[in-house]
DNA sequence: ACCGCAAATGATAGCGCTGTCAATGGCCTG
DNA sequence: CAGGCCATTGACAGCGCTATCATTTGCGGT
């Protein structure tokens, strides 16, 4: 069906109230706070709100009042679990204290993350929560002097913007590593596809604890440099067993090339864990069911989520300065069956 | 680091204009379309705004044009990746054609659908892109008249408000039924955690095809209200096994459900497909990698939302009335090793 | 019966930007 | 050199709402 043709112009609050036969601001205030209205008049208003299909406009109201009740997200992209995750844990605690969130990708790209900056500032959000620490100068300026509570997240920074949230992704790395190390291995590979800044602060990590051990990463950083997925994993694994450059046990950015290397190492007959060890990241939930079930390092993204919305509203509400937060949640090796020992 | 402590205002398009010497409308036009202002003043200006840090609000500038550059997508949940790629695939596409995109999230409920159109109506969006096909009256109201186009994602009904992308849910429920069924299977049980809409249209389709082979799904529907998670899967085809219920296929109202039977069926001895044949929806990308890998149908989710937002696009710009779209993507059985003919 | 105060409602003046039309000046054409 | 056109720039008036202050009304205390 068409739409309805009348070329009826969008209800405003003057036409409630002529018609309610009050004035605007007494409209107005029926719908902000309806105890100070008398019952009459509220419920007369209500009544012509509901039959006139009235919504009010936004932008004016944000206009006049200077307050927009939204917070601005940022995240460098959806298509992976973690930050769906991690936004969904955002948004559930916002909206039930409600705010409404406006969500910006970055397509992990400094400039456009400027840009979200820009686009959510202009929105006059009240405040920001932003994936990772590193940003252009502008952006950081526009952040610094935007006078609201600004939250870097999954990364852990000496110098932030004002709160920070997050886990050492160099310091998951290096654990991480240090963990293969201790089981015994020596030749340890790092696989990656697309090297994004955490990626690149978690092979940081790494390279930092085997130089520790005194061990080389010469020829171990196994790359395709690409979305992570299964597929990608498979390929890299792929990769690795033709040039004949398999590790004892390889270090996987993510759950995702760990879960494809697995897969691929079943595939061209490669035990997991006997021959290769292989050690995921983040923890996502197919890997307790992957067979082998997977290692991995769990990282907290939900929880990261709730707690840095819970601080963006204190933050917002109470207007403590807030002493700057700096709250690092850590992760943990969750031992599978995919990593072993290796026999000395 | 406490914030920069003066209290300055926020820079307004007259600060600017004051301090390069121009008018404001210049200044907006400088920022708007540049190729229109002389290039001295252009780049004056552009100093200016740099200078200044000035980020333009967007409130004042809707609510001057009454143009929002902005569309609204409503999902149930972002937990679930299903809509975490539709919406990635929708965001891709807006962005590029700068429009920004709010996201709210319904919470499967139909209450806060309403609430959701609302604050976007509120926001004066130019499109709304909502999955499902059922409203509450008043929703589908202010759907109605609004003006805008409204396009409804993932199911499809013979009464789209305006525009309407899918998949027959309750078809495919049916092909993947008719699929176990033609494939020998008589015992065919369905699993379903918490039964929302789409889960129930799928439902729907099972009885169909069930009641045209003569069968019945009488105590075959197996359930434990909860959001479908791998770990769900498992615990009711625990459930299954303990009470003796075990069928001879299988259909899981997604692949997290399947994966988790599946898994479950492994530790309890039970052969995939031997014992039972196991079929799951969506086909994410573990399905393939899964052992014995997944049998699943098909959604294209993320042909979905890019389809979703081009047509928008061209109902937003080009104002024909766009004469009442109802594209069904359809579905496919992606046959693995999950399930396989009954011998008869 | 008077005063004062609280509760309810209204009037006014913007919020910061853009649509619209007007004004200015330079340049081309015949 | 007049007339007209185009390219730039500006003036003005809102967009639809809310902050703020003002007004009206009702009622209790003395």
């Amino acid at each position: 069906m068409a739409r309805n043709g009348k070329e009826r112009k969008r209800k405003t609050l003057d036409d409630v109230a002529r018609l309610a036969r009050v004035s605007p601001i007494t409209v107005s205030r029926t719908l902000r706070s309806p105890d100070i209205v008398s019952p009459e008049l509220r419920q007369r208003i209500e009544s012509v709100v509901a039959k006139l299909g009235y919504v009010p406009n936004v932008a004016a109201s944000r206009l006049a009042s200077s307050r927009s009740h939204t917070v601005g997200v940022i995240v460098p992209t959806l298509y992976n679990v973690i930050f769906a995750e991690y936004l969904q844990a955002l948004h559930e605690v916002f909206l039930l204290s409600g705010f409404q969130v406006v969500v910006v990708n970055s397509r992990y790209s400094e400039d456009e993350e400027e840009k979200a900056i820009r686009t959510l500032l202009g929105q006059h959000v009240e405040a920001i929560i932003v994936v990772g620490v590193d940003h252009t100068p502008m952006a950081r300026r526009l952040l610094l002097q935007s006078r609201i509570p600004v939250i870097e997240t999954f990364e852990l920074t000496e110098n932030p913007i004002n709160i920070n949230i997050g886990l050492a992704q160099s310091k998951a790395g290096h654990g991480a590593t240090k963990f293969l190390i201790d089981q015994g291995h020596r030749k340890i590979g790092f696989m990656v596809g697309h090297l994004d800044v955490r990626a690149a602060a978690r092979l940081n990590g790494y390279k930092r604890a085997m130089l520790e051990a005194d061990l080389s990463w010469d020829g171990l950083i196994a790359t395709i440099s690409n979305h992570s997925t299964i597929n990608l994993g498979a390929a890299i694994m792929n990769m690795l067993v033709e040039e004949r450059k398999v590790p004892d046990a390889i270090f996987c950015i993510d759950d995702n090339l760990a879960l494809g290397a697995l897969m691929q190492c079943r595939k061209l007959g490669l035990r997991v864990p006997e021959d290769i060890s292989i050690l995921g990241f983040h923890d996502l939930e197919f890997a307790a069911y992957a067979s082998p079930t997977l290692s991995s390092v769990a990282t907290h993204r939900r929880k990261l989520g709730e707690l840095a919305a819970k601080i963006a509203i204190s933050a917002m509400t109470k207007k403590l300065p807030d002493a700057d937060h700096r709250i690092d949640l850590g992760f943990e090796i969750v031992v599978r069956q995919s990593t072993q020992s290796r026999p000395t």
